[in-house]
DNA sequence: CGGTTTTGACCTGCGC
DNA sequence: GCGCAGGTCAAAACCG
């Protein structure tokens, strides 16, 4: 980031420079700009015609920093092609570490991945079993290299690290052309699927869906489904998230003078993705959009670019669940070595979000928070959201995107409400079902790891080294930054997309 | 006229 | 078993 800002100052310092230089050299160089601006500023009395300075500089001083002026230029935009080159090198290693995550999670978990690939889910289970690259494009090949060097890791991080550093900007574009130029339409709100292979949970929930016959449906509807609830600030009724929906039904829930309205989505008839819509009781101006399921039919860009992000916050979501099967023991629990406790039964985190979702105990749900930073928070990566705490059955995550600035929109999804410069990032769990395998409880303490660092960052850290850091700890938090920044560059209208329907 | 929204009724799960 | 609350249905109203 600092590159990518270093540069246009740099730009912008060359110019001021060659401006006032100009100035003093008006009689040889842009004669007439340079005598007006002299004159002007004689007028003004900034210059003083008897000024040594400008009696004092030549024609070769000019030149000469005109020239270092240039070669600084000529540095800085080669440092940032290799730079780019570096990130584009860090991109790819990433996704093969994250298709490697996910493998070693096949093969953790064999009962359940070899459940889902039933006869009966061949057709939809190629697709999906890519989805869960959180949102990476399902045409890269799953299966690479499966060695497991952990300092081959951490070089890759330290890579992150140093690819960070160089500009948000490039890292954005980078990551929104590989992400919401997917074609395919099976990047959406996979959690679904994830929890079905991954899942044991009870089917005592099953959904009305279920009467319609559809297979799909009813699929799904053998377990509860992983839901991504985003926190927003909109003043719109619902968020735009580039698809089409349809409403069937409005509540008022307990708890809520705000009603809550149901969402069914219409890109196609028989698509099972459902959400809500309801206003946060305590701040108004906060929309809570629970999205639920898992679409059946291709997606708008803009409508990519959520599910990407909400997918990759479900994937989130299910792995920390997963992290926490009984007999090996919580690692969310364990207290980390600062004091900092994340037990996920601390109800004194509990309530820090109204969920719309939190009585509904069979449904795990992950958070998204976009909405402003309370003041109470010491540094930006404490956003910690249980609520899910009072009820341990199943995990809630929340991940907070907030930031008091509000000019950087993901465009696809709201019109005004402040959106990520910042990513703070924490996260709990509570009791899952899985073993998805000691790399979760690494991974875990990974996560508490840098938490704890964070909070122990003075507040002289930057967000950008807050940011890079934790991107660099965890490659599932960097898959959720990456599904994030899709969403924000998918937003924008690109030539060729197909906008989504409603709420536009 | 077709699609969407509204809204009261109904269904289901859960806690007591 | 009963009551409560969340979620869904479906007919009527609304809208472009």
């Amino acid at each position: 980031m600092d590159c990518m800002s270093k540069m246009p100052s740099s730009c912008g310092e060359a110019k001021e420079e060659k401006s006032f230089e100009s100035t003093g050299n008006h009689e040889n160089q842009e004669a007439g700009q340079g005598k007006s601006r002299r004159e002007i500023l004689l007028e003004m009395g900034i210059l003083n015609q008897s000024s040594p300075q400008y009696k004092a500089s030549g024609n070769v001083k000019k030149e000469n920093e005109l020239e270092s002026a240039k070669a600084k230029m000529g540095e800085v935009k080669e440092e940032n092609e290799r730079l780019k080159m570096r990130l584009q090198q860090i991109e790819k290693d990433y996704q093969s570490l994250q298709r490697r995550f996910f493998d070693i999670i096949k093969q953790e978990t064999p009962n359940n991945f070899t459940e889902s690939s039933t006869p009966s889910h061949n057709e939809t289970e190629e697709p999906e079993l890519v989805s869960l690259c959180l949102g990476r494009s399902p045409t890269e090949p799953k299966k690479e290299e499966k060695a497991s060097n952990p300092t081959k890791i951490s070089t890759k991080d330290e890579e992150w690290k140093a690819s960070l550093s160089l500009g948000w900007d490039s890292n954005k574009f980078q990551l929104s052309t590989e992400i919401v130029s997917d074609p395919s339409p099976e990047t959406s709100l996979e959690e679904t699927k994830q929890a079905e292979a991954g899942e044991t949970w009870p089917p005592s929930k099953t959904l009305k869906t279920m009467r319609n016959g559809d297979d799909e449906v009813s699929q799904q509807t053998h377990v509860k489904r992983a839901r991504v609830s985003v926190r927003a600030r909109c003043d719109t009724p619902t968020l735009n998230d580039g698809c089409q929906w349809r409403k069937y039904g409005q509540k008022i829930a307990k708890g809520n003078p705000c009603p809550r309205a149901y969402y069914r989505c219409t890109v196609a008839p028989d698509c099972p993705v459902r959400k809500q819509v309801q206003r946060c009781a305590e701040d108004t101006s906060i929309l809570i959009t629970t999205y639920e399921g898992n679409h059946n039919h291709p997606l708008p860009v803009t409508a990519t670019a959520m599910a990407s992000t909400t997918s990759a916050a479900a994937s989130m979501l299910l792995s920390s669940s997963s992290m926490s099967k009984p007999g090996l023991g919580s690692t969310a629990a364990a207290p980390v070595p600062n004091g900092l406790h994340f037990n996920p039964l601390d109800n004194s985190r509990a309530k820090q979000f109204y969920l719309p979702n939190s009585s509904s105990p069979l449904c795990p749900t992950v958070t998204l928070d976009l909405t402003t930073s309370p003041p109470s928070s010491s540094t930006p990566f404490n956003r910690l959201s249980s609520s899910f705490a009072s009820n341990p059955r199943f995990p809630s995550t929340s991940l907070s995107f907030s930031s008091s600035q509000s000019n950087i929109l993901p465009t696809a999804w709201g019109n005004g409400y402040p959106s990520s410069n910042s990513v703070p990032y924490n996260k709990t769990h509570t009791g899952g079902s899985l073993n998805m395998g000691k790399q979760f409880q690494e991974q875990q303490l990974s996560y508490q790891s840098y938490l704890e660092k964070y909070h122990q960052a003075s507040s002289q850290e930057t967000l950008t080294d807050n940011l890079a850091k934790a991107i660099a700890s965890d490659a599932s938090f960097r898959s959720m930054i990456a599904a994030t920044i899709s969403s924000m560059v998918g937003g924008r209208p690109t030539p060729g997309s197909n906008q989504g329907g409603g709420e536009r």
